[in-house]
RNA sequence: GCCGGGAUGGCGGAAUUGGCAGACGCACGGGACUUAAAAUCCCGCGAUAGAAAUAUCGUACCGGUUCAAGCCCGGUUCUCGGCACCA
């Protein structure tokens, strides 16, 4: 052991260590009960790792290695999430191949993973952009098409003119490309879709059986899915022999609807607009709507624009001549693309009426003198009695959505359905760098897919990257010229990629079995691991990737390939790093790299400090002259070490704590093993079990320095200390470890028991208060009961003094605690 | 607008079940060691008054429940995040 802690040295030096005894390699041999997958987001190999990860893949280490060390067969897999757009992007740029780019990023990040210390199972690495894996994508894909859960379909979609590319809806952010910031258009494409709304009700109704996932994620992925109960009801159109149907949570309001408003892009539009007297007006209005982007057209300062069609809907109930608007507030892809106007209790149809001079019939009246439903000026939307509604009048409007919708029905016009929010997943993408996907198009046979046994269908190679115009797939002849499996003549290769993020929806499967060759990952590993028990990352996947992992994993256990149902039993969700209060950025340069950090303290003083200085979850502030406490406080660690181990290397770990001293180092050594391992296991709260290390380590360095000092007590405190730091700090510990004469390697060592007799003290220092106010303290036996605690301290004369010439009108006595005196 | 968090010293944060508010660390101040500096060690560190013992106040704000509230209840302000023309 050297005088000093040379990090750098100490950590190179076990890394090879560990790697040469592969520490971290497990397989499946084991007793099930004890398995522990524990999972962290793979990264997109972007070159260099950002202290993001180092923060997300500290706390997935230091929990993986606890768990080791507590006896479980812990699966902790890194890999790359290693297709996506940069890599092209980077391509256009440095004239390469993205294959080029990728690969060395992978191989950087790599070098820095394994610096840092982390436990991975490297044999088990997975990237996404390998052959060996997206083989096994297209073959997934096809499984679904033969289920009916991939279709291609012609629809406007959302489109990025910087990207050049269509989106899905969970990439669209505020109107925006999620990726570049670019405001995204519309556009009319044949696009290959998965139906994830097939699978919206048990989304949905599964995050109950989640009880391990933050109440926050669950709750943005029920409003994503956002399911709605309502009725559809019928409208004749007059003059016409056609109906039109409408979505509605409200038809307790049918009585109150005065007019009907269309999507400008619902086909049926063109029927209602043809010869209905104002089809030129309605030929600019639709253009006008097509040119807009969302965030235009979405916009809360914008006033409600339509166009009146010249055709009238009739009223089921009222027989009211309704006239039918085109209107752009009603979107496309949301209940049947038409809707009813109910001015007097909806905010945007009163917008609407008001502006076009509209009737605004009121049909539910709270009876509250502050709403008068005759004069309303805005839409009242509350509940209440229904008037003006023929015989429902009187009802409460809650019991008549019911009895009209029944009264509907009857009739034959109306029936209950669920709406959502989610629209089936829009996967294809016009990019290279991406897993191409296995359909030929077939005049005669339509769209098929690509035999299994000619799986995969490879990227190609003759392509250009101009980064302009089509997918620089298409610019490849040889690609797109295919063969029917089905007639055998010409066919035409889908050129469209899949989006990443089916990439990245199954490949915590695929860790439980990295290597296989003859299919996806077999059911047998898999169901030894899944599901993954605790899985962190960033909350920015809380919808996207983590819904999208669940619709997978849902379908592949309808498939009969998996046995579990939800993928993710635990998600632990880890907030930012920041410095300066805001997001490291290149832009606001404030950036910390950890290959830095690393250079000048070590990586456990990174990881250390990442970990001790806010909760997971928390927002973490990047504090340098934090970091160098970090160091500090290790270079103190291993100083007591470096001094006490040669005195106490060949002294049995037995002993009797006799002195008082002695019974205090024991109290905070157990109670710190107590501390150290609820607070990694179960709460998760690594910076409560790092400070509890250092109040040990700091009554270790006052206990030394006694006259009297039981030796075997004081190497049972080193060897713990060393224990419980080794997850946090495994390369230090590993030198201590040695350095305290230890065979073998601390991280395989057992973790340590506490033992609760050393946590029961013989006397406790109870709070006195009078009147709920500390008036004093006195120490007395542990154990006491709360009327012998009573006794004990009205007896004594600091409490007679404190009462002094008052009245004692009640004593609260709470054992181990305090006791409260109330006086008048 | 709707939904969900949060607000504690100069700073990051602790207080696990309603029971000593401020653990641990950072910063700062004082001291020891040193020719000196760094490193290290020791002491102090919520506010006000006081030489001190100590007293009073103090967990965003107002009110309530309780012997006792950072924690529970009602209301308010500010702040962060998500969703948002979904009928």
């Amino acid at each position: 052991m050297n005088e000093r802690y040379y990090a750098q040295a100490i950590e190179l030096k076990w890394q090879k260590k560990w790697a040469d005894a592969e520490l971290f390699k497990v397989s499946e041999d084991k007793d099930r009960s004890k398995k522990y997958y524990l999972l962290e987001m793979f990264p997109y190999p972007s070159g260099n790792l950002h202290m993001g990860h180092v923060r997300n893949y500290s706390i997935g280490d230091v929990v993986s290695r606890t768990l080791k060390m507590q006896g479980y067969n812990v699966l902790h897999p890194m890999g790359y999430d290693s297709f996506g757009l940069p890599a092209e992007n980077a391509a256009i740029k440095h004239n390469t191949h993205p294959a080029v780019w990728t690969s060395s990023n992978i191989e950087n990040m790599n070098k820095q993973l394994k610096r840092l210390g982390l436990s991975y199972d490297w044999d088990r690495e997975v990237q996404t952009y390998r052959e060996d894996y997206y083989r096994w994508m297209q073959w997934l894909f096809i499984e679904f098409w033969k289920r009916g859960l991939a279709y291609k379909k012609e629809n406007p979609v959302n489109w990025c003119p910087s990207c050049q590319t269509v989106l899905a809806n969970e990439q669209v952010v505020d109107g925006k490309c999620e990726r570049c910031g670019t405001p995204v258009t519309k556009k009319k494409l044949s696009q290959w879709y998965l139906k994830i709304t097939e699978y919206a009700d048990r989304l949905l109704d599964d995050l109950d059986e989640l009880p391990g996932w933050p109440e926050k994620v669950k709750t943005m992925q029920r409003n994503w899915i956002g399911r709605s109960e309502g009725t559809e009801v019928e409208f004749r159109i007059k003059d016409m022999d056609e109906t039109v149907t409408v979505f509605t949570t409200r038809v307790d309001t049918l009585f109150g609807t005065s007019f009907m408003v269309v999507s400008p892009e619902l086909e049926f539009a063109e029927k209602l607009i043809e010869g209905g007297g104002y089809e030129k007006e309605c030929r600019e209005y639709q253009e006008q709507a097509k040119r807009m982007s969302d965030i235009e057209r979405t916009s809360l300062t914008k006033e409600k624009t339509g166009q009146f069609t010249g055709r009238y809907a009739v009223n089921p109930v009222t027989g009211a001549d309704l006239p039918i608007y085109l209107a752009d507030y009603v979107l496309l892809g949301y209940g049947t693309g038409a809707v009813m106007g109910v001015p007097a209790h909806d905010q945007r149809d009163f917008e609407f009426a008001t502006k076009f001079g509209l009737d605004i019939i009121p049909v539910v009246d709270p009876g509250r003198e502050d709403v008068d439903v005759e004069h309303l000026t805005q839409a009242f939307e509350a509940e209440g009695k229904m008037i003006n509604s023929g015989k429902y009048n009187g009802m409460d409007n809650e019991d008549a959505i019911a009895a009209i919708r029944a009264d509907l029905e009857q009739r034959g016009i109306a029936k209950k359905t669920v709406n959502y929010k989610l629209r089936d997943w829009l996967i294809s993408r016009q990019r290279y760098w991406g897993c191409p996907i296995p359909m030929v198009y077939c005049e005669e046979h339509g769209w098929q897919p690509v035999p299994e046994d000619q799986l995969p269908v490879l990227l190609p190679t003759d392509v250009e990257f101009t980064g302009k115009g089509e997918s620089p797939i298409a610019t490849s002849p040889s690609f797109q010229n295919a063969v029917c499996p089905i007639c055998g003549k010409h066919a035409v290769r889908e050129v469209d990629t899949m989006d990443t993020f089916l990439d990245s929806s199954w490949y915590f499967l695929r860790y439980c079995d990295p290597h296989n060759d003859k299919e996806p990952f077999s059911k047998e590993k898999v169901d030894y691991w899944m599901n993954v028990d605790q899985y962190i990352g960033g909350i920015e996947h809380a919808i996207l990737h983590l819904l999208y992992s669940r619709f997978f994993t849902k379908v592949l256990y309808d498939m009969g390939m998996v046995s579990c149902s939800e993928p993710f039993k635990n998600l632990l969700t880890q907030g930012m790093v920041l410095k300066g209060g805001t997001k490291m950025s290149k832009s606001v340069g404030n950036v910390v790299s950890p290959d830095e950090i690393v250079e000048r303290f070590g990586a456990d003083t990174a990881r250390l400090f990442i970990l001790f200085a806010a909760p997971p979850e928390k927002e973490l502030e990047w504090s340098d002259t934090g970091v160098e406490g970090s160091y500090r406080f290790l270079n103190r660690v291993y100083r007591l070490i470096y001094e006490l181990a040669p005195q106490i290397e060949n002294i049995p770990r037995v002993y009797t704590a006799e002195t008082k001293e002695d019974k205090q180092l024991a109290f905070a050594l157990n109670s710190a093993v107590k501390r150290v391992t609820g607070d990694v296991t179960g709460r998760f709260n690594f910076n409560t079990a790092t400070s509890a290390i250092m109040e040990l380590v700091n009554e270790m360095y006052s206990y030394k320095e006694l006259e009297d000092v039981n030796m075997g007590l004081l190497a049972d405190a080193c060897d713990k200390t060393v224990l419980l730091l080794a997850p946090f700090v495994p390369h230090i510990c590993e030198e201590l470890w040695e350095g305290l004469g230890h065979e073998g390697f601390v991280s395989e060592h057992a973790w340590p028991e506490c033992d609760e007799s050393a946590l029961v003290k013989d006397t406790v220092e109870i709070v006195v208060q009078i009147n709920g106010k500390v008036r004093g303290r006195m120490d007395v036996p542990a154990g006491l009961s709360r009327e012998e605690l009573q006794e004990t301290v009205m007896a004594s004369d600091e409490a007679k003094a404190l009462i002094d010439g008052k009245t004692v009108v009640k004593v609260i006595s709470v054992p181990g605690k305090l006791l409260n005196i109330v006086v008048r």
